[in-house]
DNA sequence: TTGAAAGCGGTACCAA
DNA sequence: TTGGTACCGCTTTCAA
């Protein structure tokens, strides 16, 4: 069923049809809902590529997912931020579109990805500190958004942004209310731009209490269980052990836990931490104690978000950046104790 | 960049330059060398649309996440898979299409995306016991594979599945082998299929020894960390607490971890607890104890193949339905022990 | 081996 | 208010 056959079928034409379904003023009333109730009735959709074709514009964002050799994990709130973009999307009439591009190949991928057309704009997940991305979109002309942002990037840029670094410093803050002297940072790969912020939020806490930053309760990597589990055993090992964590994502406190249980140190009396975690409500009955950042919740909200912000520049092109920055939530709850002295 | 500007670049006919970059054999080898090049150095793509208009092969997949108002939640594993099935689309030229449709909408959705025109085939995810989607998909002649099963729909259709039953007689079995006799169950909403399989397999194990299945040991509800805490609280409250559990999910494993802990119990000496795991060498490390059938990189490997399967199906319209059987790999580490006397 | 021209399924300008 | 027609960018048949 096309647009051809629905208007012989009609007795009108081609012209006509599509004015009616598209709710151009010309049309008589009678005729747009005869044209209305027989396109339904026909369960005609107008091929989206002609019709992308004849006006420019694809209906379509791209979310591209960089794939790469090093560490060929994906962002594990990709699904979450899709599913949240996508009810924003649908509201529009638009379409998600993916692309895996390989970290070599970017460049060439971007310029391919503009050329072939079938994107009216796109959204940058996971910027690096130092992201190539940023300008050459910005040099392709292409209207895009960043989840998150790239801190040694000078080019302007919109983007949505958690305040990671402000969430890093009060949880540090928190324990160092609580007496805590040695606090271990279990945190993700620092060249991703969220996980150096952190860094910063939590070093930044120490130097205003004059504490010296200590490299050896710091690690660094990607976010698995495993590595939880590692880095929290080894610092537990050391001659003066922290006495508290604060870990970087969920997946990661699990093996935090776990190290800490092993050693017969019990959370919440001999050893504090502070982590994400998935269920406010949860939390709020005390059991435990999230700096709460990016629950899936949460991360659904931000993909809404920023894909209405997209949908703004794609609408009103020349706007200037569009920028946000929500404050993370931060509930304390029964794995936290004072210092043991 | 297009055809046309190119092809006026090079003083050629459209015609040819199309066949040049396109790999017909009716184009002498300088010719063809210099289209390429060219092609090279002005950064020309085809443009998709247009391409797809004249040849009517979107080259897209088109995957579907239904949205339910009862349970929002994302398919947790939905990024690795994408990941996986984007590395073979990737290879073949495909890009993947997401389009969000509300349960309720799910016929007018898939027929629109069908008259649209924008993807080639089809991919279902998560598929319920009596799924609608198959025999609709069916009917509208669309290519599709599902990822899992439905075990009510008869209608024949391809699919990759792992072989959820069977992993959980299997973890059921080995904990009966150590003495256990009342084992819980935390199993996801046993509407989907998979958590219908997982039970039906415990079940066997339990039918197979001649050991009553008690409802009060089976829970089953959206696999969150709250629901595991919740689940296995209730039953280590009751008069005969289990000696053990199998739980279904990373996350809903932190909740079952945690309530056994909160109760003073030590696992894999109290109580034992089999559940999903992410890094195998973690594990064969002894540290714990997976039934290792949704793990990431595992999720990976099926959404390549099923994307090889229908990338098959579109390209040789009229095959068989293709099925394949994935075993999930049972290892057990420290968190089990025979059952306490 | 190359090119002209007719579509693919829509939209939008211009004329009626 | 309606219809004819050119065009979006590419593929493909047919003729040269």
């Amino acid at each position: 069923m096309n647009l051809k056959e629905l208007s012989q079928h009609l007795g009108l034409s081609q012209t006509t049809v599509s004015r009616a379904l598209n709710g151009y003023p010309e049309v008589s009333e009678k005729t747009r809902e005869k044209v209305l109730k027989t396109a339904q009735a026909m369960n005609y959709s107008p091929n989206a590529r002609a019709q992308g074709l004849a006006t420019g514009r694809a209906k379509a964002i791209g979310h591209v997912l960089p794939v790469s050799d090093q560490h060929e994990m994906v962002n594990p709130i990709f699904g979450d931020f899709i599913a949240g973009a996508g009810v924003t999307y649908a509201k529009h009439g638009y379409e998600v579109v993916i692309s895996l591009v390989e970290d070599s190949k970017e460049e060439a991928a971007y310029q391919s990805i503009k050329a072939r057309g079938n994107v009216d704009g796109i959204i940058v997940h996971g910027p690096r500190m130092a992201d190539r991305r940023i300008e050459l979109l910005h040099n392709l002309k292409l209207p895009f958004v960043v989840h998150g942002r790239a801190s040694e990037v000078n080019t302007p840029y919109s983007y949505l942004d958690t305040n990671n670094s402000r969430a890093f410093q009060r949880a540090t803050d928190f324990l160092l209310d609580l007496g805590h002297r040695k606090i271990g940072l279990i945190n993700g790969l620092e060249f991703m731009d969220f996980a150096h912020r952190r860094r910063m939020g939590y070093e930044q806490a120490l130097n205003n209490r004059g504490i010296a930053i200590d490299p050896g309760l710091m690690r660094s990597a990607e976010m698995t269980e495993i590595f939880g589990y590692t880095a929290t055993s080894d610092m537990l090992a050391s001659d003066t052990p922290p006495t508290a964590f604060i870990a970087a994502s969920m997946i990661t406190a699990i093996g935090v836990r776990r190290a800490i249980h092993e050693r017969g140190l019990e959370m919440g009396r001999d050893v504090s931490v502070i982590t994400h975690d998935d269920d406010l409500s949860y939390l709020k009955n005390g059991h435990d104690v999230p700096i709460f950042t990016a629950t899936r919740s949460s991360v659904r909200t931000a993909g809404a978000r920023l894909a209405e912000m997209l949908l703004q520049l794609i609408d009103e092109p020349g706007q200037g950046p569009l920028t946000e920055l929500m404050e993370a939530e931060l509930i304390i709850g029964s794995s936290t104790a004072p210092a043991p002295t």
